[in-house]
DNA sequence: CAGAATCCTTTGCGATACTG
DNA sequence: CAGTATCGCAAAGGATTCTG
């Protein structure tokens, strides 16, 4: 249906957690991404997702399903397999990513070049 | 400076927490907006953020100024006066808080309805 | 394969009281 | 006024093990 994900589409050392912005939960912008270019399988999600449990991927999938941003299929064959898919409310979150994307490009690294700055510095500077 | 803030300027019932966007940490969003119109002495900013706790205020606020959002700007003063103001970089958050908006006006009561359908449903709806 | 069950640690946030 | 100092809790997320 779909290329297989690249294992390394989320960069590990990449600052996102700097972001001043966040989508849903911590893997939820992940998935959404994971999920741009179709159906996925759940193993197979777990391959960008460097390090994710399967508890808190599933934690993860059942939220999103609740709040409408995915489907789940599942088939009733042996061994099991099950499907997740965006909606077309879950792909509207990709707008928002998008946007999320710019700023980051635009402002990031200022945000991280202040904050370096800022650990840098000895103590609260006293005039002098 | 600016006009009072409207101590009612965020809806304490607003789903804000159903929103799959944040912006930093639970308060920082609201900190920028506050401080959209100009600069804002600290006990000022906790009119409009209902319930937040001097700690808490100053822990956001601090982070906001590691990462260059805010400016700290203390008067040697008695009493003690102090003033925080948003930095170009904190500005430009404006723009992700703009789209944030956008999305949950277009899309939120989707969202909320999903999830309302989803928790009244019975159980996991078995085929027949 | 696609989870479920259990246990555990971390962190965010709140309540309360005190101070230069 | 603008904080600081403690205490405490609940929730998010992770590690590990087990199963239809």
């Amino acid at each position: 249906m779909a290329e297989p994900l690249d294992p390394e589409m989320f960069d590990p050392v990449c600052p996102s957690s700097a972001m001043p912005i966040h989508i849903g939960d911590k893997w939820t912008g992940m998935v959404v991404l994971c999920l741009e270019g179709g159906r996925r399988r759940f193993n197979e999600l777990k391959g960008p997702l460097r390090g994710i449990t399967p508890k808190v991927l599933t934690q993860t999938l059942r939220a999103m399903e609740r709040d409408g941003l995915v489907t789940r299929t599942a088939y009733d064959e042996n061994p099991p397999r099950v499907e997740y898919e965006l909606t077309p409310l879950g792909r509207s979150l990709l707008t928002l990513i998008e946007a999320a994307r710019a700023w980051s490009k635009d402002h990031l690294p200022a945000l991280l070049q202040a904050r370096q700055g800022h650990d840098a510095a000895p103590g609260p500077r006293l005039l002098r």
